[in-house]
DNA sequence: TTATAAATCTAAATTGATTTAGTAAAGTTA
DNA sequence: TAACTTTACTAAATCAATTTAGATTTATAA
């Protein structure tokens, strides 16, 4: 059963394509095509059971009302959720998605960017993983439709839909210092250049320094993100013995707070008795596990919802250029953090199942 | 900056279209293109930085090297990993991604694959939420390749990839029996036609039945997929209260599984003492939740795995028909099934932490 | 009755790549 | 040198739609 084409429609019906095209559009009217035999034309088209061929007209037209999304990695629930949530509001807007994972891989994003242009999608949403600006700056030169999410580029002025990091950082930080704890490790993970760790890892810093406590280099560690496991074994172990003893930790990532967890109840080190634990992004996890674990939460599907208007907007030139939609996080308190040591005094750090 | 197309190269090198098409498709040799005119060609290529139009050369080949997955909830982690695996998998192809969620409506499933046509994927993946067969049959007498995940139409042979639900019900239910609970609940999830959540029951009977037990319906309840919360709750109070009185559940979809944790949290109903409980899909929070939660795990990377090779072959006119993988689930003991009921005896089941 | 306008409809170009069926020129052989 | 082969290349059709510029036909007005 071959499929049916508008010539099909056209020379079974004895009429030209042009007419066709025109009735199945919309613009019968417009181009004084009389209701008679527009309605033979539909009737036809229904019969033949016709679907246009959207490759035929993305060729015509230069637009594939499509939408490349580019995630850091799509096994993390937090991009999961930011895809699911793009794609929800691009289907509203008769866009498409294809999507692809770089694995924070910038070479394989770079590739994966090639291969989407190659495909005319209309326009990208990428959590990029480049140091280098380079690429971006070029494709802003094509102009060629983009937005980032999650991750900023310090350096070029792009569209750009995320949160404050920054804040958030520092909300988690001073959330521990809050409950009596000042020595306090940070878990970052690489890539270091990253604007959101290194946003988060400020704000740690500036909520030390507002509260009077030195920061302390050794109590900072970078996770490579290919060998997750194994590099938080290895950098809690020594940030939990002496001389280094930390009491709390502040994690910048959900994957190496559900390492943390994974380590520490293997080792039978109590949270947040031996150590009081906060994590950026929340996910469902961390209300379920024993204990619940305090969370920076991030607006996804916000986020996701941004960042496509941003981009249909570009795509269909309306707005400014170089739209930045900065939203705020906010801090869920449970058990982690040690909600109860103020009542219980420091040295007795008590918490209720 | 206008995009480099076939004919710039062939325009500013004063040869015609034919040839530079040859000698980028590394048809030169074949077809007597000397090696001077190659390089010469090739370097133009670079030097314009030319990127094929994959809509023109899909419009002309047929082809779109694109397959459309259709999930029935991309929440889901089940689903978001599996359409992970197959990403994977498709791309090492270099066959790309067009996704989507039919939210478990039928219509919009339709629909989607509609979409998906005039998109001219080459194939589809897709989860099923049709009660009805005649979609499919459509599409198998149109020849369009497609295969079946996780759920199958026992009235229509197909390609599938999927676990053996039957046998996963089976051993859940087996296990609560095994450690001393005879009064298990069962709940399911609506739509009620799937053959997942069938073959399910089934096992969950069967397991029943050949250990003595006489099934009691009042036991099985179905919680509505749009409506989990509420719903869960509902059923859990009546499952628990006088004169049901259930010591053991079976939960049939994890998303269930969640609802019932957080219901029993916030009641003070203690599992596994108050009430053991198994769960189907082995979700990351299983492992970490308080308690830790016995699961049946199904094969996920597997099933995508296989989903895209039985469909490339398809594709490609390799195989016979109609191949159907079902792939064998595995128990995955935790805390929540009450693993220590027999050492204790069953008046008096203690866990440890 | 003829010019003009309005109402319907169409031929052909276009989009960017692939591919069939060639051509032209050079080389080889009888 | 005519006939053939080989080498190196190309014109034009094709895929399925959209759209510009115009062609008919009919109706209206002068």
């Amino acid at each position: 059963m071959k499929k049916t084409s508008l010539s099909d429609i056209a020379t079974s019906l004895g009429v030209s394509k042009t007419l066709v095209s025109f009735v199945l559009n919309g613009h019968g009217n417009k181009n004084g095509i009389s209701d008679k035999t527009q309605k033979i034309v539909l009737d036809k088209a229904n019969e033949l059971n016709y679907r246009p061929n959207h490759i035929a007209r993305g060729l015509r037209l230069g637009k594939s009302h499509t939408i490349g999304l580019v995630v850091a990695d799509i096994s993390n629930k937090f991009y999961a959720k930011i895809a699911k949530s793009i794609e929800e509001v691009a289907s509203k807007h008769n866009y498409n998605l294809i999507f692809c994972s770089s694995d924070e891989d910038p070479e394989k994003e770079i590739e994966l960017i090639n291969m989407l242009k190659e495909r005319q999608v209309d326009g990208m949403i990428i959590s990029t993983s480049q140091k280098n600006v380079s690429l971006f700056s070029k494709l802003k030169k094509e102009n060629y439709p983009f937005v980032l999410i999650d991750r900023k580029l310090p350096k070029l002025s792009t569209n750009f839909a995320g949160v404050d990091n920054f804040s958030g950082g520092y909300d988690a930080t001073e959330q521990l210092i809050k409950n009596g704890f000042k020595k306090i490790g940070l878990l970052k993970i690489s890539p270091v250049h990253l604007s959101t760790i290194k946003d988060r890892e400020l704000g740690y810093r500036k909520a030390l320094k507002n509260n009077g406590i030195r920061v302390n280099n050794k109590f900072i560690k970078t996770i490579v993100c290919s060998d997750i496991r194994q590099q938080v074994r290895d950098a809690l172990r020594e940030l939990m013995q002496p001389p280094l003893k930390i009491d709390a930790l502040f994690s910048v990532n959900n994957n190496v707070t559900v390492a943390c967890m994974e380590y520490l109840n293997e080792m039978n080190i109590r949270i947040p008795q031996d150590l009081a634990l906060v994590s950026f992004d929340d996910i469902d996890l961390f209300r379920f596990s024993y204990p619940t674990i305090t969370a920076i939460a991030q607006p996804v599907e916000k986020i996701g919802e941004e960042s496509v208007n941003i981009l249909l907007d570009e795509i269909n030139g309306i707005g400014r250029k170089n739209r930045q939609v900065v939203l705020p996080t906010k801090l869920i308190e449970r058990r982690s953090c040690g909600i109860f040591a103020k009542e219980n005094g420091i040295k007795n750090r008590i918490i209720k199942l």
